[in-house]
DNA sequence: ATTTTGATATGATAATTGTCATGTTTTGAT
DNA sequence: ATCAAAACATGACAATTATCATATCAAAAT
């Protein structure tokens, strides 16, 4: 079993902020697991015994909405903790976690964070702040759903994937999404999104091969109306 | 000046859990004031340097869109406490806070705030329960903008505020919104937020007099398409 | 290699929503 | 009480988006 004191993930979330006493604690009862593209981390209504800490691997976290159709709230990355919000408000999950290529996550029962929670304040500020900082991502996000076209929301919705994910050597994005899952991400119908997405290869924003998407014309895309 | 240890608002937010010390602590440099309706207690973009504790009257959260449109984000009540978010993420408020009528709010110093946080691990686990509360209740704001229709929205937003604000004697909402700060709610233009509140009111589902709006129909509310 | 399935694409059309114009009512100031 | 300004209301029309139908393409299974 690999040791958290050494995992480099850590940095990257709020458990930067645990003591040596915590990790090693933690080391001892954590469990890793590996998941499937397409697999299902979690479902809505479930109850979580801890929390995942995403050590590679990407994947969405969706709600279903009454209308039957999946919102996909939002994508998650590599240093990414999953759950902390059913475990600290002590509720079921009200999302889904599915993966979007092969994963590794590490598993953290639900004991261990709370006494960390408790017993370390550095740990629980972290992560006080990064709910903070989720809370405002989601107002934004609100806004945007509320108040923007769904071609503007398109394209909003490629420079995040670009700028949070990344791309690989020949500039195709890291993530690859269905046309569905950029309609669930966008909140709108498949065709909507296949259409949009057509526009913007004609007008030379984005380059399509396939699923694999390169977006040519940032600045394009920033000023689409 | 008025004791913290016996106010009763504290009861319904994170404060409740502040120990005999952290309030004696607080009352001592506690501010009250008094907001008439229509001004605005704080805005976009503003440092704030502490945490309001709304004791009476009504405000709301909006943030401003791109295309110049406001969007209003939450409506706060009594007991609500405004501006956690920015003192613990350590940035400037995302949102403006505009009082509905008039408001009565105490003003609590960030250092106190702070302070209490780290010492008491009790009172930063509630607030982190709330932030975690929070954070579910964006994720269904989210997918009903991205999901539902303008009608859908409305009758929610008719509903939730019915549910959360409560009626007078009459049956009349306790808030009262302009038709523009409907639309702003649900994320439409003013006409179509308009439009859609005298078609209810042709349904039968609620009844209006000038701004006043009282629900006949919760059942038929909750069932509009 | 062929079949089958699911994803992508696009047209035609309908439904929803936004915008502009204009009139009416309400509110607030003098 | 009167007037001006703001809020409300509604029609006409345009733009956006959803839905249904159908065709093509790609991936996976046999």
């Amino acid at each position: 079993m690999s040791k958290c004191e050494q995992c480099i993930i850590r940095q990257f979330n709020s458990l930067k902020s645990l003591t040596k006493d915590d990790l090693i604690r933690i080391a001892g009862c954590k469990t890793s697991r590996i998941i499937k593209k397409g697999e299902t981390i979690f479902e809505e209504g479930e109850t979580l015994n801890g929390v995942y800490c995403v050590r590679d691997g990407i994947c969405k976290l969706s709600k279903l909405s009454a209308n039957g159709k999946d919102q996909i709230v939002k994508l998650v990355v590599k240093g990414d903790l999953l759950g902390q919000r059913s475990i600290i408000g002590e509720e079921a999950v009200n999302l889904s976690a599915v993966a979007l290529n092969d994963m590794e996550v590490c598993f953290i029962p639900k004991s261990e964070i709370m006494g960390s929670l408790k017993s370390n304040s550095d740990f629980s500020m972290d992560v006080l702040k990064q709910m903070a900082h989720d809370l405002k991502e989601s107002d934004n996000i609100i806004v945007n759903m509320a108040q923007k076209s769904v071609k503007q929301r398109l394209a909003e919705a490629l420079l995040y994937i670009h700028k949070n994910f990344g791309v690989n050597e020949e500039g195709i994005l890291n993530i690859v999404l269905s046309r569905e899952d950029y309609a669930s991400v966008v909140g709108t119908a498949t065709e909507s999104a296949i259409r949009v997405l057509s526009q913007f290869k004609k007008e030379g924003l984005i380059s399509t091969s396939g699923k694999q998407i390169k977006l040519e014309d940032l600045e394009g895309l920033n000023r689409v109306e």
